[in-house]
DNA sequence: ACATTATTTAGATATTTGTCTAAATATACA
DNA sequence: TGTATATTTAGACAAATATCTAAATAATGT
């Protein structure tokens, strides 16, 4: 898990509309580029961000590439942030 | 509550590594300067850029100033990381 | 094989961010 | 009041990041 990864993707806001978009469900990289005013390419950056921290899964169909939610690090998330604020009850186990 | 001062703030290494070593306890600045090879100024930067997220809380003491960690922002925290991966049962009440 | 559509990659540029040094502010104490 | 200590602020600079345009890659259909 990069922690450092993720903490780098979750800082930039249209990265993290990406993520609530994703939400709803999977979507092909040209609809999520619809929801944007930035170009394709621009958002294809940010696409790649998000898969570096492992944030979003891909799969080709056809043309298209379908971005989705890869739920499973959201508890990693959950960890990293409760071991940055857990006010030291933690270490146990 | 600052979501955008929020994710930034936890988005360098540097300072979740000052936001650690407060679990710890108190500290004040130069005690917290010890711990990193940066200069003072440097980490005073960092410092205000966690206040601006409402991450820690300071407080004078004579020359020193104390910081501390505010984990009330923890709350919020745990709930924007959940808003953006629960995969939408969200939205109740 | 060629043209079309969807997407990414490369390279350029402007903005933001992290760090530094030097100067400013604030407190303590003689 | 003056000096020492602790910390922040200001300004400069380099590195990282977000965006763009143009070119490259990949699949589809003719």
């Amino acid at each position: 898990m990069k922690q450092q990864a993720i903490f780098r993707a979750l800082a930039d806001p249209s990265r993290r509309r990406i993520l609530k978009l994703l939400q709803k469900g999977s979507m092909t990289a040209g609809e999520l580029a619809h929801a944007f005013d930035f170009t394709q390419a621009s958002l294809s950056h940010h696409f790649a961000v998000l898969k570096a921290a492992d944030l979003v899964c891909t799969q080709r169909r056809g043309q298209n590439i379908v971005y989705s939610l890869n739920s499973t690090v959201f508890e990693d998330i959950s960890r990293l942030v409760m071991n940055l604020f857990a006010v030291q009850e933690g270490r146990e186990k």
